[in-house]
RNA sequence: GGAGAGGUGGCAGAGUGGUCGAAUGCGCUCGACUUGAAAUCGAGUGUACGGAAACGUACCGAGGGUUCGAAUCCCUCCCUCUCCGCCA
């Protein structure tokens, strides 16, 4: 959620940042507008409150010294008092409605991005910020892409999986199942013992969940919903843990909170049709490991940094090429001030594929979703930051495993950072 | 799914129409007493919005209603607990 009393109090300002994203001039007039009304109507209907509560004492105490319910004095200030309640019936559904729309408005307004996020209209002028790994490249000139050598294998079986369910599902079988088992755990060990606190949250969630993450309301076409319960299934672990601390104010002393979560994910990828439309790169489920933090605004920043090296760590374990991109203000996503995304190098495709992303929400979602923090010693509370990212998606990671680690005989090593989880060296 | 009980401040817990943002206890903060501590005593101790401030408004699970006035009465919903049923 947009911060409205930066809004009105800088909008120039506020809409030229806004607008690096793309032109949001007209909702934010928009908004502008409703507030002036509301806030006009509001102080208007306090007064008329005040003065309501006050009749209730005067007519209170003259009941308790005895005067009766009819005395004439009692009389004049009841009428008093029904038609202020005359004027409020009026006034309250309009402020109710102004109120409203302006949330409604504020939920459709992107994050802000950061000063330090890169300018650009779209994913064209995403900026290069690292590349790893050059040396583990493969050599081999004959690489099958993951499917077919997953098919080959008898780990992968996307026809069945069809029967089952739809296209854009995949099963596991075998080595193929004990595969993305071994590299879940494998990651997650890893990111607790970088100091992330495990979490297994509800695969559910509801509507308030994905308001306060930002998926919605803009993003309902993304999202599968169960339509009887107000229950839609995780698009990912973000939305769980974002809303873990949901309306709590939390101990300053108790910043940072480091979390991860091992969820499968599901996006109905709505709008992708001819898109990916073999392989694990694009699945209506898919396994993610995901990392979270909520921090103090003056810290947000190297916690950023810090939890893409704790993406990037499992990348490098895994030996497997990749680059780091930073998104332009016309890519960021929408809670997003700031992102980095991790590419993994897939032969088949001949280029670096999205396996991880990196943000900084600054305090976006803390505000949808009412995470506060307090000082000690200070007066009142502040919203704290969030920060997200995939550590790694686990169906991407196995499709880069079984690419870059092919042998020309057909086979696959298993990488030795694996070996240990999978018990096995060769697949 | 059926039957019953209940949701009040950091916690416990009173309050069934009137000056209640809410008694009391615990906790916490500051102060006094003390060589120090405990005990005791005194003062303070929620959040949001508006306002330069004084102060005002809202909040007793959520939303509506009755009333001059609602934590208190009525309606709807949500959640928790107990028992029964079902179930991994």
């Amino acid at each position: 959620m947009i911060d409205l009393k930066q809004l009105r109090e800088n909008p120039d300002q506020f809409l030229a940042r806004l607008n690096l994203r793309s032109d949001y001039s007209e909702p934010i007039q928009q908004i502008l507008a409703l507030d002036q009304q509301q806030r006009s109507i509001e102080m208007n209907r306090s007064q008329l409150q005040a003065r309501s509560n006050e009749i209730g004492k005067l007519v209170g105490q003259k009941m308790k010294s005895g005067v009766k319910a009819d005395d004439p004095e009692v009389q004049t200030l009841r009428d008093e008092g029904n038609q202020i309640k005359a004027q409020l019936s009026e006034l309250e559904p309009q402020e109710k409605e102004l109120k409203a729309e302006l949330e409604a408005l504020m939920l459709t307004i992107p994050n802000l991005p950061s000063e330090t996020t890169p300018l650009g209209k779209s994913e064209e002028e995403n900026v290069e910020v690292k590349r790893w790994g050059d040396e583990y490249l493969p050599t081999n000139p004959d690489i099958l892409p993951h499917w077919e050598i997953g098919e080959k294998l008898g780990i992968l079986n996307f026809e069945r999986s069809v029967k089952i369910a739809q296209s854009r599902f995949v099963s596991l079988i075998g080595a193929g199942a004990a595969l993305e088992r071994a590299l879940i755990r494998f990651m997650i060990d890893r990111q607790t013992a970088a100091g992330y606190t495990e979490i297994s949250p509800p695969f559910l969630v509801n509507t308030a969940s994905l308001t306060a993450s930002g998926q919605l309301p803009k993003f309902a076409e993304e999202s599968f919903k169960c339509d009887r319960d107000d229950l839609w299934l995780l698009p990912t672990a973000e939305v769980a843990i974002n809303s873990f601390h949901r309306d709590e104010v939390i101990d300053a002393d108790l910043l940072p909170l480091h979390y991860c979560a091992y969820t499968p994910c599901f996006r109905r990828e709505a709008g992708s049709y001819g898109r990916d439309t073999r392989g694990l790169i694009r699945l209506h489920q898919f396994d993610k490991v995901e990392l979270f933090k909520f921090v103090h605004p003056d810290t947000s920043e190297q916690e950023h940094q810090a939890l893409l090296q704790n993406a990037e760590a499992i990348l490098q374990a895994l030996k497997l090429p990749y680059r780091a991109i930073e998104l332009c203000t016309g890519d960021l996503g929408f809670s997003a001030i700031k992102t980095y995304d991790l590419e993994v190098w897939l032969p088949s495709a001949g280029k670096y594929r999205e396996i991880s992303s990196c943000s900084n929400c600054g305090d976006f979602q803390a505000r949808r979703g009412n995470v506060r923090f307090k000082e000690a010693g200070k007066k009142g509370t502040q919203f704290l930051h969030t920060l997200n990212g995939s550590g790694l998606a686990v169906g991407r990671t196995m499709a880069a495993i079984l690419e870059n680690y092919q042998q020309p005989d057909g086979t696959v090593l298993v990488p030795e950072a694996l070996q240990p989880y999978l018990g096995r060296e060769v697949l």
